[in-house]
This record gives structure tokens, sequence and C-alpha cells, in this order.
DNA sequence: CCAAAAGTGTTTTTCCTACACCCATGC
DNA sequence: GCATGGGTGTAGGAAAAACACTTTTGG
């Protein structure tokens, strides 16, 4: 009740964890690193990779701590942003933990070493763990349907995309981002156009790369630019294409 | 190191606050409500309501208590929304306190009622509250400087303006919230247009206002949409009439 | 009548969309 | 050659921007 004075001594002791939801596309498909827990609570069960904020720790740096100690990769090198902070007071059996939840998005990365804490962590398609009969532990869940809908939001009116692909890219490694994460097929030649028209987005390497099939593509790099202006929005799908998309509850 | 895990009993004590950011427009200024510190730390200086999530209480229910006690007012009446948690080791002297900002918009809200928890509360000019030789306690300088970046993108992308303005309103009345916070001057047919053609934005009440000069406005009430497609963006300035923005740090 | 704000109309420009077509490579 | 993806050109349309102009009120 004296919340408008707010300086009293702490009260209410609670636990603080982050949480990451680490992205990245494999095959093709959005996958979400989960670790499978040893203990108890859901114990067995799958749930996003984090840990306890220790206390010299700023949240940011326990997030960039989790996401080297997970992934063994630097946070500088991916994109990592803050989702929000979830604490229902249900949310874990064993007390009043409130976790803040961040967004981590890489280029393919190696399948989590041996030897490290992730040992037990696997890349798992997003589709599968936000189906029904997966059972993410605690409210894991929510927090993934939310960091999904952060995703695609943050590919229209950002330059988080490239976070996605390794450089050099081609710009069409850059549309399969899109295409994936939003579950919808893009015109190719006028996604280029956008992509291209957009200073900053991307710069060319000079470079080509041997084709699979076709012709070689150019290849790209990061331009720097932060944001996308005008955005890239989500309506320019083409008709009759629609790939799968991944099923959220309504934004 | 278990972190991986993350099954171990809470650890780390710590204490998590919500602070509120209230956002209202008055005499064409963009407001926040502040209240005066009585106590150490930061004794006599001007803080952001907020207070200790109590033990059976998510996030959310205590922001709404603390938006009811501090203005008096249902949250359910306003907008209201997370803005981020902030949690830096050394922002609390008195020990490890996390806390979970929100962002509440409203008209023009009554000055706070004598009596209640409010009564020391005041609202400050942002300008001045961002300004040299303020000081706000904690990080909460930093914390509205974020709140005004993401009220500023909540415009272009939403329906949120409204919140700020008493039902029936001008179409008018909508701009000048566009205005004041983006610190800009917008075309007024145009803007009117926009408006009228983004379906559930705003409906007629079929009544006008008696006007203090010119002609008497059509007013409006809200219409139900919340997202705004295609976006409102903030590049639509009209040259020569920019307004005077609030300063806050780039995006 | 004049000032002021509301509201309409119109032209220009910019951007998106759709889609036809050419290019470079592997087989 | 032909399949495959990369890349260019372009016509049509939707929407934003710029701005001239009309309407309705109070003085």
């Amino acid at each position: 009740m004296n919340s408008a004075v707010a300086s009293d001594l702490p009260r209410y002791p609670a636990s603080v964890t982050v949480d990451l939801v680490i992205f990245t596309l494999r095959e093709d498909d959005l996958h979400v690193l989960l670790i499978e827990r040893g203990n108890e609570p859901y114990r067995g069960a799958s749930a996003l990779p984090g840990g306890y904020v220790r206390p010299r720790e700023s949240l940011d740096g326990a997030a960039l701590r989790e996401l080297r100690e997970e992934t063994g990769l630097d946070g500088r090198a991916l994109h990592l942003e803050q989702l929000g902070a979830y604490g229902d007071p249900g949310r874990d059996p064993r007390g009043r933990v409130i976790t803040v939840a961040y967004l981590a998005l890489g280029p393919d990365l190696p399948v989590p070493v041996a030897g490290t804490d992730a040992a037990d962590a696997v890349w798992v398609p997003v589709r599968r763990a936000l189906g029904p009969g997966f059972g993410l532990a605690f409210d894991h869940g929510a927090i993934l349907a939310d960091a999904v809908e952060k995703a695609r939001e943050r590919l229209e009116y950002t330059t988080v995309a490239v976070s996605f692909c390794r450089e050099p890219f081609a710009i069409s490694d850059l549309r399969r981002v899109y295409e994936v994460i939003w579950g919808i097929a893009l015109d190719p030649s006028n996604f280029r156009r956008k992509v291209l028209k957009t200073a900053g987005f991307v710069e060319p390497t000079g470079e080509r790369r041997a084709a699979e099939a076709g012709r070689p593509a150019a290849l790209y790099r990061f331009g720097g630019a932060r944001d996308l202006y005008p955005p890239l929005l989500r309506s320019g799908e083409v008709a009759g294409r629609t790939r799968e998309a991944v099923p959220v509850g309504g934004a």
C-alpha cells in the first residue's frame, strides 16, 4: 500500500531468471533450442534454456552468459533483445520466480557441443514445439508463442532477418528467412528490389556463389542499417504459393 | 552454472517491483505522473509511481493495482502494456531490485486526489522531466525515455492514440495527440482521410461540437480496431510547421 | 466582412504488385 | 537443349503528399 513511497526496504523475496528463445533456420524451417529438464519440476519435459540472474549481474549480462553457456556463441555475433517479463504467481511450483525472456536470432548454429551445459540441448522445429502433445515446461509455451510473433513483427520493421544468414549471403537466402518465418511465399523480384533499394540493408561483396542449380547468385553482406523505412509489410504475399505457417494464436 | 538444468531451488533472492509511466496530454503537452519520494534513497527526488509486486499477484495485476492506487482510475479504461524489465545490479542502492515497467496512456486525467497514496503525485511535462537538472530517482530517467519512444512507435502501428482522447472527440483532437507526441505537424486533410479510411479506427457519433473558433467539428468515438494497417508512419511531416519534439536519445 | 478551423477535391509522386522476359549455369 | 534459379523491365494501381479551395461558425 505504501507503494507511492516505495522506499521501504526490499520485500517479498523472489527469484529472477532469464530464459532464452534462440531461433535459427535449419532445413528451411524455424527451429528453437530446447533443453530436457533433468530435475523436478517438469522433469523430462522440454524447456527453454535459462538460469538464475546472479547477484551482481545485469539482465542483459545474464542473457549473454546463458547464451554463451548454451550455444558456445558470442552474443555480440547474433541479435539479442528482451522480449518481456513473465511473472504469474503460479508459473513455477517452487515459489515466486519471475523470468525475463530474451529473443536471440542466429544463423544455422552448430548442434550444441557435448561437455557443456547444453549437452542435452536440441534444435526443435517451432511448429512441433508449439504443437499439441509437446508440453513445454512452465509457461514456456506462451513465451515461445510470443517470441514467434515478435520475430515476425521485427522482420517487418527492422533488418534483423540478416541475423539468420551467415555472411556472405544471397538475396534469396534472405528471402527464405522471411518466407519461413512469415509462412508465406514472396515474389522474388519484388523482394529483391525492395531489399536493394533500402539503404544500408545489404551491400554487395562482388562475389558470386556456385549454383546448385541455375544462375550463380551475387553475394552480399549486412549494410549496417537497423530500421527498415518504409517497412516490409507482411501483406505482400504471392497467391497460390502459401507456405505452411507456424501456427500461433492471433497476435 | 547449472543453468541448463534450472531445476534447483530458487536462489539469489531479489525484490520485484512494477513502475508505471503514466502519460496524458495536458495543455497540448505530454505529461507524466511523478511522485515525490518521502524516504531514502533519493528522498525528495521525483520518481515514477510504483511498488512491490505481492506474493500472489501477477505482474499485470500489480500494475493495475498501482494504477488504481495512484490515479484512482480503472486500468481497463486506459491503455496499459508492459514496457520491459530493468534490473541493473546497481539500480537500487538498497539491494537487488528488478522492476517491470508499464506504459499507461489516458485522457487528460484529474489531478491526483489528496488522501490517496498519490497525494504527492503531480503531472510533469515530459520535456522537463527528461531535461537537465531534473534528476529522476533510480534509473527512472532511462525508463521514461524508453517509454516515450515506445509511445511514439505505438502511434504508428496501433490505434492507441484514442486512449488520450475523451469520447466523443474530434479528428483534430486525435491529430493533436500525434503532433504532440511525435513533435511534428501533420497535414489536417491528409490525416483526416487516413483516419477515416482505416476501418475501425473511429466511428461518427453524429454530433458536432460548438466551435471555439471556426466551423464546428464532427464528433467520433473509438471504432474498436487495435492495429493500424497500413501504419501511419512518422515521415508524413508538414514542412515548416515542425513542433518542438520531446528530446530523447535516438531510438 | 474577416478570421479561423473543418472539411472536400485534385494533382503529383512514390511505392507496391503482377507478370513477362532475359541470363547464366549444370546436366 | 532444357531445367532451374538469378536477375531486369515495365505497366497498372493504391496510397501518400502537397496544396488549392469550399464550408461553417464567431466576432
